[in-house]
DNA sequence: GCGTCCAGGTCTACC
DNA sequence: GGTAGACCTGGACGC
């Protein structure tokens, strides 16, 4: 285990509301940047890789949602230069989305009679970015087709085996592996986990993006179409997974979600769900618009919630 | 105990 | 261009 030290300590000022709570620690139980990561008592500890370097983070909330301010303290191997302590904010402010703007959404989720209670219930919560392009797409890859049980194992053998340990501030975190990391393995490393045939898609997903590809916020830059046909080139994207992890956001059904959202639009969810995939997604998309993810995001990380309010079952396991 | 089905998609061979 | 079937694996289920 490598050992980080405490460098400097900086603070952020998100826009209002902002619940830092759930949008660190999302209640669906989707990580920040690792699924290693430790959240307790309002505050995260957390490890990404920033330009490359291995980062440790604890952050935590020094304001209120309407009033928040985000402490971030910076643990790192080697004492930072000051054009890398400015790196580090600004990949932290782009992935906490401090600069996101709730308000258009809320205007037209309070007249919605699914989305106003979900953001009475999730109030603040933001959109986050995800560690790396990396570590998104491999999430998806090993999503597909396995019980949620199989997915954490997959999951936790992933990150056990091949990412860093950090040790810092009295927590151990263990770090996403590199794309560079995996990319070194043989495929029957990664079979022996049980990742079955997605080793092969991982392997050389990771090939892919340890060598000449976009990053996230390279993605983002480009336009949406553009974003989409860059990720659906790579091994194992297909529309689905494109949707999910685009930086543009679409409106991601599968099976699991359009379950969810079949019984949300259509008072059914079992009923040939792989068939209805195509006109969940489209009604999902001609209710909401431009605002489709952001529903997506508050119904599935609010599935209790809308039950209780609804007064329907949507939570699955 | 055993066989079958299914799970939060994608790829590919075949028509 | 469209589509059926294969793909790892393990738990649930019916018999």
């Amino acid at each position: 285990m490598v050992r980080f030290m405490h460098r400097f300590t900086f603070y952020l000022q998100p826009r209002p509301p902002y619940n830092f709570d759930l949008t660190v620690h999302k209640p669906a139980g989707w990580p920040l940047f690792t699924p290693a990561e430790v959240f307790d008592e309002g505050a995260l500890w957390t490890a990404l890789h920033i330009d490359g370097q291995l980062t440790c983070l604890k952050l935590s909330s020094e304001g209120t949602i309407e009033r928040p301010l985000v402490q971030a303290k910076v643990f790192l191997r080697e004492k930072p230069s000051p054009d890398r302590k400015e790196a580090v904010r600004q990949a932290l402010s782009c992935k906490l989305n401090i600069t996101q703007d709730l308000g258009a959404f809320y205007y037209r989720a309070r007249r919605d009679p699914i989305l106003r209670h979900t953001v009475d219930n999730l109030y603040g919560m933001h959109d986050t970015d995800p560690e790396s392009l990396f570590a998104n797409a491999t999430l998806a890859l090993l999503f597909r087709t396995a019980p949620f049980q199989r997915n954490k194992e997959m999951i936790e053998y992933l990150t056990n085996n091949f990412g860093e340990l950090a040790g810092f501030c009295g927590k151990k975190v263990r770090v996403w592996p590199t794309p560079e990391k995996i990319a070194s393995l043989d495929v029957a490393d990664l079979e022996k986990c049980g990742l079955g045939y997605r080793a092969k898609y991982i392997q050389q997903l990771a090939v892919a993006l340890a060598s000449d590809s976009p990053s996230f916020e390279d993605l983002r830059q480009l336009p949406q179409n553009e974003a989409r046909r860059r990720l659906l080139s790579l091994p194992g994207i297909g529309n689905y997974s494109a949707d999910l992890i685009n930086p543009h956001k679409g409106f991601p059904i599968d099976t699991w979600s359009a379950e969810v959202f079949g019984k949300l639009f259509f008072g059914h969810g079992r009923r040939d769900v792989r068939e209805t995939i195509d006109d969940i997604r489209a009604e999902g998309l001609r209710r909401w618009g431009d605002y489709a993810w952001m529903a997506f995001l508050y119904i599935v990380h609010d599935l209790e919630g809308l039950s209780r309010e609804l007064g329907i079952s949507i939570a699955t396991e």
